[in-house]
DNA sequence: GCACATGATAGGCGCATGCTTACGATTGAG
DNA sequence: CTCAATCGTAAGCATGCGCCTATCATGTGC
């Protein structure tokens, strides 16, 4: 491994890459990387507040509510004030967000495994665990 | 392999958290990330044109004027008219261009050895050998 | 009850980016 | 010789981002 590249240019190089193969299923889906990262979010788990969100997704939280307001609009999460505080809203993906994710999430799996299908397994796999512990929180 | 986040979502937080690493290196040194990129790429080999150096580290090529600007006033690059074609800018490191990219690159390089350090040498060169292969043009 | 903290929202500022256009100098093809 | 293409340079524009402040509604500790 001697002759290598710093790993910040191949891993941004990556993302790059990765980027361009997945602007396009969101495109046309028409929902934006950071409405992804919402439904992504909240498929996980419901969150209790906007700002929990947005620290989850290591977004901006006063940008994320345009963000919001679209896919509340669209029907695609649900954003009620929470009964016992309302300050605080309450998020949840509808049953069509859940929809909508699940189809996004598997088009860009099949992307993915295709970047992946050229490797020895055992290259793959401890791809895979290296990056999963390396962006472990 | 089966409960992960997406690709892209892992590889973009890994990035943060290089860049969160290398910038106070490269703030100490008081070189920008695009100049860095400028020192690796000329380490490699020198550039006929300021076209080529933009390709090749996925620059615009207006936008690199004003770093090898920068890098020329330190002393770090040489950049002189091609006597056989004076439409072109010879790019090249200076002795002083060479030294402090070895500086910096040994910086990081210890950075990203402390990171990769807890894995199993067999998941830390799979990771290494697919990370090149997947930056690979 | 009052001071203070918290959550959502709106707006603005500064910065880096990608993209585009224009221009002068120079080269090479016809 | 003339014209098109290439290279470096300057400038402008729209976008998106992080950050910071202010405001309003609400909740909590004293």
């Amino acid at each position: 491994m001697e002759e290598r590249e710093d790993l910040g240019a191949m891993v941004f190089r990556l993302g790059r890459r990765l980027l361009v193969m997945e602007q396009p299923i969101l495109d046309r889906h028409g929902v934006s990387m950071w409405a992804y990262a919402v439904l992504t979010a909240l498929r996980e788990s419901p969150m209790r507040t906007q700002t929990a969100l947005a620290a989850g997704i290591g977004a901006d939280k006063t940008r994320l509510i345009p963000v919001l307001d679209e896919l509340q609009k669209r029907g695609l999460i649900e954003r009620e004030p929470d009964p016992s505080d309302r300050r605080v809203r309450l998020l949840d993906l509808t049953a069509d967000g859940r929809r909508l994710h699940e189809t996004i999430q598997s088009e860009i799996r099949a992307g993915e495994a295709d970047l992946l299908s050229d490797f020895p397994p055992t290259d793959r796999d401890g791809f895979l665990r290296a990056l999963i512990a390396l962006t472990r929180r």
